[in-house]
RNA sequence: GGAGGGGUUCCCGAGUGGCCAAAGGGGGCAGACUGUAAAUCUGUUGUCUACGACUUCGAUGGUUCAAAUCCAUCUCCCUCCA
């Protein structure tokens, strides 16, 4: 049986790790326990967590076991680690909320079943810990000087850095003794923004328990602009299909650059490297091809077979021309709502494609605007109230959008 | 606590009495070219019942024919000193 460092290895899921051979060794041989940490400061995980839910899963599958760890006692403080500004504070019940929402998203990709998989919150055991006690127990055993070098505070030093963000650091290493004594967990695992965190962990377990602990980071998922991946112009690519539909997660991934597509196969679907290789190699326009198993099998993953077939239907029926319109985005209306917003540019608005009528006016006067696919010139066009029932609105070359009239 | 500097449109950042809906860049959107890619070029980027009107420059009041620009108070941020 391959070691699962190896499969993380090849599939570019690891950028740092302590002791090396001794972890190698060490999943080699027994089912380790390992926790990632995943902070509720909203109420849906993104594509960036998802990287670390495809590591658990992996690991997983090699018989490790995944604890899924909870900031919701982090989450009051606030990681500085990559971030240029302080966080907004969130409120004690705005995480408790965020943490059930999240927890039923790790069930599509974990196995929480018989144990083999745990879920906790850090909540339950900082938030009763008292301060003085806490001080004396884990504060004693950091050194600021060395806190004080460590990447992740470097660039806040010069733009401020406030003592409760100074913490997490702390706190999070905290987490890793307590799961270390509570579940034996030896492994911590993150992105590569959370190594320092995560090596004071690591540190705390060795120094205070004696016992050996480890850390591994992947790489967080960037495109090769080197700009963070999952970035949409409503914000992040969402895990939820409340706030990202699986047809627009389709898209996204369909859309992808060139130069991404071996990463985001990589490290985002279950596909055998030697077919992610090919796939990968393809030239030109063959590329495509990659794009729609990335797409399709990314999509299946987050949202299960049916969505992603959904998804693949919509995208032929409208870049492929004719076949199945059902699932293209819409909006129903009511004959009489539809003749109150006849006009093309509040229809626009009405259907969510357009935030004013002015943004409207301007892309229609610029020809990006078609109506069952004939171009709109004039900004005061009134759609006729169609006959079949629907029609079908199309923005820019890459926008569709159906309005169906009930 | 003391001294100084600052909050401008999605972001960065010009503007210090009328010519300012506010330079420039980034980002976004659209057009051309393409492969639903990238790069490039062009246009556009406050709102509206749109050749005109209305609302914006941290907040509230004031001076003025006229304020993002001047004054007062408040508020938040940063730097230096303690």
């Amino acid at each position: 049986m391959t070691n699962v460092l190896d499969t993380l290895k090849e599939r570019g899921l690891v950028k740092q790790i302590t002791f090396e051979e001794d972890l190698y060794e060490l999943l080699g041989k027994e089912s380790v326990s390992f926790y990632i940490g995943f902070d509720p400061t909203a109420d849906s995980l993104h594509v960036g967590h998802y990287v670390a839910m495809m590591v658990m899963a992996h690991m997983q599958r090699a018989g490790h076991r995944p604890i899924a760890l909870m900031g919701g006692g982090t989450a009051m403080v606030g990681d500085p680690s990559g971030k240029s500004d302080m966080r907004k504070m969130l409120t004690v019940d705005e995480i408790a909320a965020n943490v059930e929402s999240i927890k039923k998203q790790f069930a599509k990709v974990l196995d929480f079943s018989e144990g083999k998989a745990l879920m906790v919150n850090n909540g339950d055991w900082l938030l009763e810990k008292k301060y003085v006690e806490f001080l004396r127990e884990v504060g004693a055993n950091f050194s600021v000087n060395r806190m004080l070098t460590a990447e992740c505070y470097k660039q806040r030093l010069e733009k401020g850095l406030s003592f409760l963000e100074f913490n997490y650091m702390i706190m999070q290493a905290y987490d890793f003794l307590h799961l270390n004594k509570e579940y034996d967990c030896k492994l911590e695992m993150g992105g590569d923004d959370q190594w320092s965190n995560i090596l004071a962990g690591a540190d705390l377990i060795r120094r205070k328990e004696q016992k050996p602990a480890f850390a591994c980071t992947f790489p967080l998922l960037l495109t090769a602009q080197g700009k963070k991946m999952g970035k949409t112009e409503s914000g992040a690519l969402w895990l939820s299909p409340e706030r990202t539909s699986p047809y627009e997660f389709y898209q996204y991934w369909r859309n992808v650059d060139d130069a991404d597509v071996e990463n985001c196969l990589s490290m985002l679907t279950f596909i055998p490297m030697d077919e992610v290789k090919r796939l990968s190699a393809l030239k030109d326009a063959q590329i495509n091809e990659a794009k729609k198993v990335l797409a399709f099998e990314v999509t299946k993953l987050v949202h299960g077979e049916d969505e992603a077939k959904k998804a693949e239907a919509a995208t032929n029926a409208l870049f492929g021309g004719g076949g199945n319109m059902d699932e293209t985005p819409s909006t129903e209306l009511t004959a009489a709502e539809f003749n109150e917003n006849a006009g093309l540019l509040q229809l626009m608005v009405k259907c969510g494609l357009t935030k004013s009528n002015g943004e409207g006016r301007r892309l229609v006067q610029q020809g990006g605007v078609r109506v069952d696919d004939e171009k709109i010139t004039d900004a005061n066009y009134v759609v006729p109230l169609p006959e079949s029932g629907e029609l079908l609105i199309r923005k820019g070359k890459k926008v569709f959008h159906r309005v169906v009239i009930k």
